[in-house]
DNA sequence: GCCCGGAGATGAATGGATTTAGCAAATATA
DNA sequence: TATATTTGCTAAATCCATTCATCTCCGGGC
C-alpha cells in the first residue's frame, strides 16, 4: 500500500530547490547562506512527506551510523545481570543512538565473528560486555574504533566500568557495624586461606580486600570464613549448615552473593533460627530474590543499569577517557539485619 | 595504525579486474562467464586483504541489511523473560543476521520513535516482543515491511509466536492427576468468578480454559479459586495463607506461576507443613527461582528460547506465514510433587 | 574475406545521502 | 562605469558495492 519511502530527493523537488539546499537545511548546518524562505519551503516539504534520512546512505558518507556494537557473553545468565544491557539501552537512546546486541556464549569464535559482523556495519563503538566481572580478552581493532569494556576488564584496553567492590565491600562491612554487631560473625562463600592462588576474579578481590580493610578497622571479630566456590543457592545452603554445625554462637552472616544467602534463609529456617533477631545476614547483588526473601535481604547492590549507562555515555564522550570507571554499589536496607 | 578498511576497489586492483569482476566473484553468481583464472586471483587477493564488505553500502543497493530490529517493552523484567531475546539472538547469528535491540517501556512515544529508528536503517525484518503476553498495538508499517509478533498478539498483525497456554494448563493438572491426587486442590491466583469481566491476557485465560477442562475431565475436585491480582511472592504469600486458613485440608496447590508458588512455599513452611507430604505444588513459568527452591518446584515451562527462535525463523522465512505459531510449555518435573 | 556467436570482461548507472567547489545575480565600493 | 563582494543557490564528486548494458576479441561457418 505504502508507496516506497521518501528521499531527499523527493523533499528537494516539493520544496523546489536542490538536494544540496535540502539537506544543509534539514542538517541545520550554521554557515549556509541559504533564505528563510528556503529554509521554510524544505521543512515544510520534508515534513509534508514525513521524510526519514536513510541512515545508511548517510554513515556511508559521513562515517557515523548513530548505532553501537553491544558484544556480550550472555544476555541474561542472571535477570539482574541484563540491568547491563537496560541501562546501556537507555543511554543510547538518551543520545539518539541504537544498539546492535550480539552474544558470544563465551566463544572465542563466535567473539570473532560478532566482532567482524558489527564492524561489517561501521557501528560508531563497541561495548564489550561481560556478565560477571572477569578478563577478557579483546582483538585487536581497527584503528579509530572506540570502545569501552563493560563489567571486565583486559590487558590491551583503556577504558572499563566497573562496580567499586572494594568500597562495597567495606560498606557490607559498615552496616554491621553500625548495628553493633562486633562477634560472631562468619563470611560466606570466600576464604583466603582455602582459595590462596586460585583464580577468582578481580572483583572478587577487591571485595574480599574491602570487607578485611573494614573488619580490621572496625574491629570485627570473624569467627569463620567458608570458602564456597560455586555461588549458588544449594551450595549456600551446604555451607550455611556447616558453619552453624561448627559455630552455634553465630550472630551474623555476610554472603558474598545473594543466591548464597537463599541457601542460608533455607538452612536457618531449617535450624528454627529466626532473622535477624538471632542471625543477621547481609550480601551482595541485589538480585530479585532479595525482595522476594521474608524477612527482606539487606544486601549491597551491584549497579548494573548505572553501569550500562556510564558504559555508552563513556563510549559516547569526546575526551577519550581512559582507565577504570568505578561505579559506587549502594546499600539496599530491608529487614535482615538486627537493629 | 590499522590502516583504512579494505574496498572492493581495492581487492579488484590487486587482482588485476574490475570491480564489476570481483563483486561477481566474491558473491558467487552462478551466470557468471568469468574465468576460472580470475575466481583465483579475486578470492586470493580478497582473503589477503581481508577484505569484508561494507554492509552498508551493499544494503543501500540491495535493500537488505542482514539485520532485524527487535522491539520490546522490557527487556527483562524477569530473567527468564529475556530468554526470548536469547532465543532470538541465537537463531538470528545463526541465520548470518544481526538484532538490533530496542526497549519502549511500553510507552507509545517511545515505541513510535523506536519503530522509526529501526525503518530509518532499513531492516530486513521487525519482531515487536512483549515480555508479558499481551494485546500490542503496532502502527501500520510500510508496504513490504515483514513482522512477527513475540509473545504478543495485535489486531493487524497476522503472524504471531505464543505459549501454547492451554495445552499447559492441562499439562498442570495432568500431572496432579497422575499422581492420583483428585481433591484438596485449589489454584492460586485466578478465580473466575472474582475476576468476571476484568482483562485479564488473552495468555491466562487460554491458561485457564486448559485448567478446567482437564479438571474436569480428571474428575478433579477443585476446592478452592483464589484470585491474587499481582503475581508476585508476597501476594502468593499472603493468598496461600488465607487457603490454608479457610480450607486446612488441603492437598495440593496449583500456582499460577512461580512466584506465587515461591510465597506459597513461605507460607506452608510457617505453618510446618511439609512439601511434598502434606502439600504439592505445581506451577507455571520455570523462574530460575524455581531450580532455588527447597524441595525443587515442578513447574510447566514458558519456552522463551525456542519462541524467540521461532520468531525470528518466521520472519525469515518465505513463505508468508500467517496466524498463531503455538510453542508446547514442557513440564520441568522437579520434587514439589507428591509420588 | 566477411559475418556471427560466444567467451571474458568492463564502464557506467544506481541507491540516498553529504559536501566541495563554484556559478549567477544583486549589492557595495571606488 | 567598472570592479569587488556578498547573497543565494546548485552541479558534481564522494562514500562502497551491485548490476545492467556493452564492448572487445577470437574462432568457426559460409
Amino acid at each position: 500500500m505504502a508507496p516506497k519511502r521518501v528521499t531527499l530527493a523527493d523533499v528537494a523537488k516539493l520544496a523546489g530547490l536542490s538536494t544540496t539546499a535540502a539537506s544543509m537545511i534539514l542538517n541545520g548546518r550554521p554557515d549556509t547562506r541559504l533564505s528563510k524562505e528556503a529554509h521554510e519551503r524544505v521543512l515544510a516539504a520534508a515534513a509534508e512527506l514525513n521524510y526519514r534520512p536513510n541512515v545508511a546512505a548517510r554513515g556511508l558518507r559521513t562515517q557515523k551510523t548513530r548505532t553501537i556494537g553491544f558484544i556480550s557473553d550472555r544476555v541474561a545468565t542472571t535477570r539482574f545481570a541484563s540491568g547491563l544491557i537496560e541501562g546501556a539501552l537507555a543511554a543510547a537512546r538518551a543520545a539518539d543512538h541504537v544498539m546492535l546486541v550480539l552474544e558470544t556464549g563465551g566463544e572465542a569464535k563466535l567473539e570473532a565473528s560478532a566482532l567482524e559482523a558489527v564492524l561489517d556495519r561501521q557501528v560508531d563503538g563497541i561495548i564489550f560486555a561481560s556478565m560477571r566481572a572477569r578478563e577478557l580478552h579483546i582483538p585487536e581493532l581497527p584503528a579509530g574504533t572506540r570502545s569501552v569494556l563493560l563489567n571486565a576488564t583486559s590487558q590491551r584496553h583503556a577504558v572499563s566500568v566497573l562496580s567499586d567492590e572494594y568500597t562495597g565491600g567495606r560498606t557490607a562491612v559498615e552496616v554491621l557495624a553500625r548495628h553493633k554487631i562486633a562477634d560472631g560473625v562468619a563470611v560466606l562463600g570466600y576464604s583466603e586461606e582455602a582459595e590462596r592462588g586460585l583464580f577468582r576474579s578481580v572483583a572478587v578481590n577487591r571485595r574480599v580486600a574491602g570487607i578485611k580493610d573494614a573488619v580490621a578497622e572496625h574491629g570485627i571479630d570473624v569467627t569463620a570464613w567458608e570458602s564456597v566456590w560455586l555461588w549458588e543457592a544449594d551450595t549456600g545452603y551446604v555451607a550455611a549448615k556447616k558453619i552453624l554445625r561448627r559455630h552455634p554462637d553465630i550472630r551474623a552472616l555476610l554472603c558474598m552473593n545473594d543466591r548464597l544467602a537463599f541457601g542460608a534463609y533455607q538452612a536457618l529456617q531449617e535450624k528454627g533460627l529466626r532473622i535477624p533477631d538471632d542471625v543477621s545476614l547481609v550480601s551482595f547483588d541485589n538480585d530479585e530474590l532479595a525482595s522476594y526473601l521474608r524477612p527482606g535481604l539487606t544486601t549491597v547492590a551491584l549497579p548494573h543499569e548505572q553501569m550500562g549507562r556510564d558504559a555508552v555515555s563513556l563510549l559516547l564522550s569526546d575526551d577519550a577517557a581512559s582507565g577504570e570507571r568505578l561505579v559506587p554499589m549502594p546499600l539496599i536496607e530491608r529487614s535482615s539485619v538486627i537493629g
